[in-house]
DNA sequence: AGCACGCCGACT
DNA sequence: GTCGGCGTGCTC
């Protein structure tokens, strides 16, 4: 017998099989999708067997050296998904199997998470002869049940349990048992209102297989799913459940649980690895219904899928930034084609690309125009920061901190949002403007107040704060900063007795730090949330009336073709929280910017007509959904040669990339990382026949040169 | 990836 | 004359 193995390398040069040999003491654990350990050039690899050939080839290849599982790791979809996924990317297989397995099945040496094992005793009623009055209460315990583990059985001492294992009485064993226990609790079907209800039935009747939920914030777009889902389950398929990363997973469970009980799975970054692969091994044993979580969890083992819903479709988080750089959207699709589901995408501010496509038809279109409550999406205000500015105080403009004082005066919470992106605290020159930037990723380096420090936010590198300007030497190095910190400290001086939550990336370090600060908040415990993005997404809170942005429209500044879907979607989400009960919400934007239509139409709730803005822009541009995006960036230890190998696959896309808009080469977004330059060439396209023959070329050949690497993004989040 | 092999410069 | 630089190639 022979083998085709894939092995555990991450590499162009290695991303094909190679042969081993089979001894015939491994034959019969050798299946396709098991992982085997095999000797490769001078060391020993882990390799996912792809290929079984019964007759012996040449017998001078090497031998398996051992089979690591019993049961394959990997189903014949996930092999075929990942062999389309890789083609898709371009990056090597093994990468796209990696990234479908906790770690504890992932092929790599050294990974050493385990199943975890309890000890049982199981009770042989027929070897009982005499007994102790002891050793009768001990036998009493078992009642009817076969087994007890040595947990139920804790107030027995060990010596006792030994005595009646030496009679053969008591068997000892070895029992694997889950990390996680999920109750089953009663199961609460909710009621829906008729909106929910009209969804529902649509979706049901329709012969479509891709839909767009269009759900204004508090439309309940979580009970249409969990309705689906349950009709889903009717009909003996399963389901899976992709939230954005972290925030929104555990309330998200939460709700599931009460409504599915321990037939559900879930997957959040906070789970140990060996919780990981026990929820792993429940779904592939077929223990699971549903299966919940951030991106990876779309390649749960789950076979008999009959629905996939995206939450949050628009949500960045479903792109994977590095290799494989797959969509997880996308992979949804597929998977639900494989076994004739549906895919269902949610959003209050849907993609540009996907509410393109749904009106056009390729996705159906299904809508929550109204609030569950009733109530009418809160009225937001803009203040023209332009004249503002000279009442103001520190960040906050007249009418904002009445709001706020208002607002704490009635007992009420608010949730204040600094819109950090584009600029963070930074320490610059008073005097010559000289900005200090890390000496190795050529970014601004940001100011940290709590160690008076100065860091790299893609490094961690860290340097004191210089005393006199580098540049012109003057003693005038200042701090500008806006970030949460400051904000902070600024609102304590005016309202001293109000309690702050501050919610940023500094406060979130730890694991679920960011759970414990919700349900803080949730309980009342402090009056304001003040942070960036986070608490802008999905967060649900009854008492919340009031919603401030400090500044809607710094997002827009940034160096994107996005940055006007960002702000709108940023804004439309975080005006979204406030009032979403009983009490009338009301929210403020502060901005320079009051005529833009990212922030106007934000404003005025209206996506449609930020649609249509943003979607002549794009035209007009040629930028997605009209056309298509790839990002090419050769990095290079050697800035001069970087530019030159970049120069070189220009000349190769002008040859043979005809009907394609080549731009750059540029320095990257982010030029220098870790002493590393990358210069970028981006194309645009919408239909390019040989794209992926003359891209798959080019990463052939960078393959072999150590010291040039070609990264390719398809669909790229940022330019 | 990680290492051997091999071909050119500057050193005891 | 050698030591070691890193460009190139190979791993069943």
């Amino acid at each position: 017998m022979t083998v085709g193995v894939l092995v555990e390398i991450a590499n162009k040069n290695v991303d094909k099989l190679f042969d081993y040999k089979v001894p015939r003491t491994l034959e019969k654990e050798i299946q396709v999708g098991v992982r085997v350990q095999v000797p490769f050039a001078y060391r020993t690899l882990e390799g996912f067997v792809l290929e079984i050939k019964e007759d012996d080839l040449e017998s001078s290849l090497k031998e398996v050296i051992q089979v690591i599982d019993q049961d394959i790791v990997l189903n014949q979809e996930l092999l075929e998904l990942g062999k389309i996924m890789a083609k898709e990317t371009l990056s090597p297989l093994i990468s796209c199997y990696q990234v479908m397995l906790p770690k504890a099945l992932k092929a790599k040496e050294g990974t050493s998470v385990t199943k975890k094992y309890e000890t049982v005793y199981v009770l042989h009623r027929e070897h009982i002869t005499s007994l102790t009055k002891k050793q009768e209460e001990i036998i009493a315990l078992f009642g009817e049940k076969e087994s007890l583990s040595r947990k139920e059985l804790k107030e027995i001492s060990l010596a006792r349990l030994n005595v009646l294992v030496e009679k053969g009485i008591l068997e000892e064993k070895k029992q694997e048992v889950y990390r996680l226990q999920y109750s089953s609790s009663s199961l609460v079907v909710p009621t829906l209102t008729k909106d929910q209800e009209m969804v529902v039935q649509h979706f049901l009747k329709s012969d479509e297989s891709t839909f767009l939920l269009y759900g204004v914030t508090g439309s309940g777009k979580t009970e249409v799913y969990m309705e689906l889902i349950a009709k889903t389950l009717e009909q003996g398929k399963k389901s899976i459940v992709l939230v954005p990363e972290i925030s929104l997973t555990p309330q998200m469970v939460k709700r599931f649980q009460v409504r599915f009980g321990n037939r559900i799975a879930a997957f959040h970054s906070s789970l140990s690895e060996g919780e990981k692969y026990d929820e792993w091994r429940r779904i592939a044993r077929g223990e699971v219904d549903i299966v919940i979580g951030a991106r990876s969890a779309v390649f749960a083992p789950l076979s008999n899928l009959g629905l996939i819903v995206v939450d949050e479709e628009h949500s960045d988080s479903y792109k994977q930034e590095n290799v494989p750089r797959y969509d997880a959207r996308r992979i949804a699709l597929l998977r639900a084609k494989h076994y004739g589901g549906k895919v269902l995408f949610g959003s209050a501010t849907p993609t540009l690309e996907s509410y393109a496509r749904a009106r056009k038809g390729r996705y159906q279109l299904l809508e929550l125009p109204h609030r569950v409550n009733g109530q009418a999406l809160p009225k937001v205000e803009l203040i023209d920061m332009n004249q503002e500015i000279k009442y103001a105080k520190g960040h906050f403009s007249k009418p904002l901190l009445q709001e706020i004082e208002t607002c704490l005066k009635n007992k009420e919470q608010m949730i204040l949002l600094l819109n950090r992106r584009g600029y963070s605290s930074v320490v610059s020159c008073r005097n010559c403007g000289h900005v200090e930037k890390c000496p190795h990723c050529d970014i601004t380096l940001t100011y940290h107040k709590s160690n008076q420090m100065l860091r790299c936010h893609y490094c961690g590198y860290a340097t004191s704060v210089p005393s006199i300007c580098p540049e012109c030497h003057q003693e005038s190095l200042k701090d500008l900063g806006c970030g949460t910190e400051k904000i902070e400290e600024e609102l304590k001086g005016f309202f001293p007795e109000s309690r702050i939550l501050r919610m940023d990336v500094d406060t979130m370090s730890r694991k679920g730090a960011h759970e414990r600060m919700i349900e803080s908040f949730q309980k009342g415990e402090a009056d304001i949330l003040l942070g960036t993005q986070m608490v802008a997404k999905g967060l649900d809170f009854s008492n919340v009336t009031l919603v401030g942005v400090i500044n809607a429209d710094t997002s827009l500044m940034i160096p994107d073709f996005r940055s006007s879907e960002v702000t709108f979607d940023l804004l439309s989400q975080v005006a979204g929280r406030a009032g979403r009960s009983e009490k009338q919400g009301r929210v403020y934007f502060q901005t320079y910017n009051k005529d833009h239509y990212a922030i106007l139409c934000s404003k005025e709730n209206n996506y449609l007509k930020f649609y249509q803005e943003e979607m002549k822009i794009r035209k007009m541009m040629k930028y997605p959904p009209y056309y298509y995006l790839v990002s090419c960036n050769l990095a290079c230890k050697d800035q001069q040669k970087a530019l030159l190998e970049a120069k070189k696959c220009e000349k190769v896309f002008q040859k043979y990339l005809t009907n394609t808009i080549l731009l750059g080469p540029a320095p990257a977004s982010i030029f220098k990382k870790q002493n590393i330059y990358r210069y970028q060439l981006i194309l645009k396209y919408q239909y390019q026949d040989n794209l992926y023959e003359v891209l798959g070329k080019l990463v052939d050949y960078y393959a072999t040169n150590h010291a040039v690497t070609l990264e390719i993004d398809f669909n790229p989040l940022h330019l």
